[in-house]
DNA sequence: TTAGATTATTGAAACGTTATAGTAGCGTTG
DNA sequence: CAACGCTACTATAACGTTTCAATAATCTAA
């Protein structure tokens, strides 16, 4: 690897100069600038990265962590973070935790050490301890998506607005005249389970709104996952609850909720309607197509990412929140067009 | 942040031998030790790595380079890989090449810019040359995923072994007794998509071996996407074609071919038996669920990383191949258990 | 013509480590 | 007791950049 002492020798000029070039000084003479730079050509210098952060004080580099990288919501994500950074020529340093705080900890620590110039935090990395202590003894700015870390001022935050997708969600069903709805939840015993507990209030907001009193049994708790959403309702039904229409919280659990409905001798949209949430590429796929809240992981991502760079790029940057609107995308499976049809 | 010049006045040693007490160097007495890591502790020093790697020539870092990190496929594969390095205290810069070579290409050069210490690929990101050149002017070493970069022998190789898989796709059909059965290919113009002509091949082989002769309209070309087995397989069957059996290269046209043909009016596996490729996710949760070949991802990325580790750590590590096992796993939707059942 | 301003360039310090040659202090040994 | 070899350190030169004060060269104005 030719370094730029080698430059500066093979061309007759100082190292300063040969930097200064580089990095496009406006006084350099056209002259010299042309004769270092064929030097550069000639040897395939490549500034060492490493050497310029370190004197600078600067890595174009962004720490990514995500609790599991095979969720396709989280995969869209860094997937638009990467389309985005890419543009602004960072790289980004990749983590998934698994879920495990212990590893969350570990690994934004790490980021700090390697001098990431920000960190994006997708879902549930850290406790809300350790994030205000990150925070507070580094100046690395720091973005959240799908976390609501709420009384942490110094932090940007990527959110999506939960209530209203639950809201409209459970508000469509009702539109297409069915009272009795019941609802498969995420896990919602904790606080920071904030997506679950939000798309929980959207449906009884609705509700509430048309008059139709809550049954508790019809709020089916589940843990986002195709099996769980499988098992679940396939308890609830054989229970011998029938209800018309069920909202799943989220698109696995409601396609696991359409196995077990037909399962147990029933159609969908026929005798049961179903609506999902995330609009994942699955929902296309399934019989009938599913109808679900759609929302955008790109813009999250984008939004983040955004957010991000301009926190590095202005110096007097206040972090923002930023909430995601969402918006029902309609199939097959919640009935709507046969309804129109007739 | 604190150095390690003010970490040796504060404990009145010089700067090596705090550097020699953090990596842990033998000589050291235990008096001193414990004086500096005291400091250390007090003042919560943490090396910085950046220059750390600029005095070693290491850094810790692998590149992992995939062309679309929404892939269930490749999701899974980055996360083995990164499990795998986490252990070795390795970080990973992650790009998505969005299956562009040209940004494959600027990738892999920043990557060495930027002197990481491995670099896996995984699918096609760069054309065999560009590959070649990387390879022969550094000597950073390169791992290849699920691509047979076939003539380049300073490079280890994890593969698939697909012609075997596309075998006992197509056997595991014909012991259930079918003839007629059709495949639907990824795309296969090209010598680099070896795992696609690798599939066809076996699904030849399989048939040549029972005597059975090859049908070229029951060769359906389409490309992975759920959408062109959809629309394939739905024009395949409206020229009147009827197999008795398809099987489909990858698990996501074998899902768009399911849809295709229930809407056709046939049943699976009664009139249709559909077996599909990797046994993603998603094979589990189709009605019925997917018959298909299956192959483990985590497999792939802990091998990939295993290579990179090796080559870092042994000196006269000679690059290496290895051809993944696959097998099948029988679900639904080929027939199998009603036929088992009467 | 010369002091002063401007312009193009240099030299060296810094960034925070590790690695290595050197050195004091001290116990052996012939 | 001088020579030697240990042991436990220290001082300093790298690593490859950027940055900035200093300087040489050229131009401007009085």
């Amino acid at each position: 690897m030719a370094t730029i002492k080698e430059v500066a020798k093979k061309s007759g000029v100082s190292v300063g100069t040969v930097s200064a070039v580089l990095r496009g000084e406006c006084w350099v003479t056209e002259d010299t600038r042309r004769k270092v730079l064929r030097v550069v050509r000639e040897l395939n210098y490549r500034p060492n990265p490493l050497a310029r952060s370190l004197r600078t004080q600067k890595t174009g580099v962004i720490g990514l962590v995500v609790t599991d990288i095979t969720n396709p919501f989280f995969s869209l994500i860094v997937r638009a973070v990467e389309n985005y950074l890419r543009k602004y020529n960072f790289n980004i340093i990749l983590c998934d935790t698994n879920e495990d705080y212990a590893i969350g900890t570990d690994v934004v620590r790490v980021l700090i050490d390697r001098m990431v110039e920000g960190i994006i935090l997708v879902g549930d990395i850290l406790p809300e301890e350790e994030l205000e202590e990150v925070i507070n003894t580094t100046h690395v700015p720091v973005v959240a998506v799908e976390r609501d870390y709420g009384s942490i001022y110094e932090l940007s935050m990527v959110l999506v607005d939960s209530v209203k997708g639950g809201y409209i969600a459970t508000r469509h069903l009702l539109n297409l005249g069915y009272r009795d709805i019941a609802i498969v939840t995420g896990p919602i015993e904790s606080e920071r389970n904030y997506s679950s507990i939000g798309r929980l209030e959207g449906y009884k907001k609705a509700l509430r709104e048309e008059g139709i009193e809550l049954k508790p049994e019809f709020i089916v708790k589940s843990d986002f996952t195709f099996n769980g959403g499988y098992t679940s309702v396939k308890a609830f039904l054989e229970k011998g609850y029938k209800p018309r229409a069920i909202f799943a919280s989220n698109d696995l659990m409601a396609i696991g909720a359409m196995v077990a409905i037909k399962e147990k001798g029933f159609r969908v949209p026929d005798e049961i309607a179903v609506v999902g949430y995330d609009d994942t590429p699955e929902a296309s796929f399934t019989e009938p197509p599913l109808t679900t809240v759609h929302l955008s992981m790109e813009e999250l991502g984008t939004q983040a990412a955004r957010f991000v760079v301009e926190s590095i790029k202005d110096r007097n940057f206040v972090p923002r929140k930023y909430i995601l609107p969402v918006d029902i995308v309609i199939r097959g499976s919640c009935g709507a067009f046969k309804i129109k049809g007739k």
